[in-house]
DNA sequence: TTGCGTGCAAAGGTTTTGCATGGCA
DNA sequence: TGCCATGCAAAACCTTTGCACGCAA
């Protein structure tokens, strides 16, 4: 419920990084680097522990994605609003994630509410397929 | 593009086995545990290499799902087609999956495609959510 | 001082790889 | 006979856990 305490600098400096750049899914390895970037040493159950925190607190969302190199993180917004919420587009062949604001997208949550009573996450939500890089090589 | 050459039991049993029930999200430990029913004995290696090639294959399709347990593995229908194609809706709270089949997610599909040049591979694709049962005690 | 956050190290589980054996064509 | 599939064992990878130390209030 409260909005996080921060006590230490290794807390603030996690929650800044993902807050810095929320168009991007970081990866546990990639924000150690940034932190080590930062002049900051922090260990890697520091940043899983925090993160873990952040996800139960609405304030980032927690990817698990194929395709290896282990979990992504991006920030949400704090307290569950306030950022906009999106959709995601995965293309399986290269991995890249790509956002979406989509009324059709939203349409279907609607009728996916009232004719599956399925409560849609849509920062959650992926859509896996190819990008239109990858399209023309799908095999 | 051969329709795959099973030349050994091992290999047969592990695709037997999906096909039997094609509604059906099979862990590799679940695989494992069905050949020994069956009175064979298989290796995890080969249990593996064997989905491996089947999801390259496309015949069968592999999910890595949140929440622990491992990839899930479900028939998709021989060589790309037949079996009727259908979305997935997975519960974060239970990890349930259900079955989707839906004209409106085939609009967002088309509309994909057309307006963001984005290919949707229905089968791959997840929507996360909360179900009927989980959706009220969603925090 | 008290307590939570932190850090190192080790354990845990899943998946991949190396190398030798075995079965099918 | 030749080749591919198989199997055991070990490694690799990501993540979690145990326990002691350090910083903040």
């Amino acid at each position: 419920m409260s909005p996080a305490n921060y006590n230490t600098r290794q807390g603030k400096c996690i929650s800044d990084i993902l807050k810095s750049d929320p168009s991007r899914h970081f990866t546990v390895e990639e924000l150690g680097l940034r932190i080590a970037a930062l002049g900051l040493s922090v260990g890697q159950t520091t940043i899983y522990r925090r993160l873990e925190k952040l996800v139960n607190q609405g304030e980032v969302i927690k990817y698990e994605l194929p395709g290896g190199g282990g979990a992504r993180f991006q920030y949400a917004g704090g307290g569950g609003g306030g950022a906009a919420e999106h959709y995601h587009l995965v293309c399986t062949r290269c991995n890249a994630v790509e956002h979406l604001e989509c009324g059709h997208a939203d349409e279907l949550t609607e009728h996916l509410k009232k004719a599956h009573d399925f409560i849609i996450d849509k920062r959650k939500t992926v859509f896996f397929g190819h990008c239109s890089r990858c399209k023309a090589e799908s095999r």
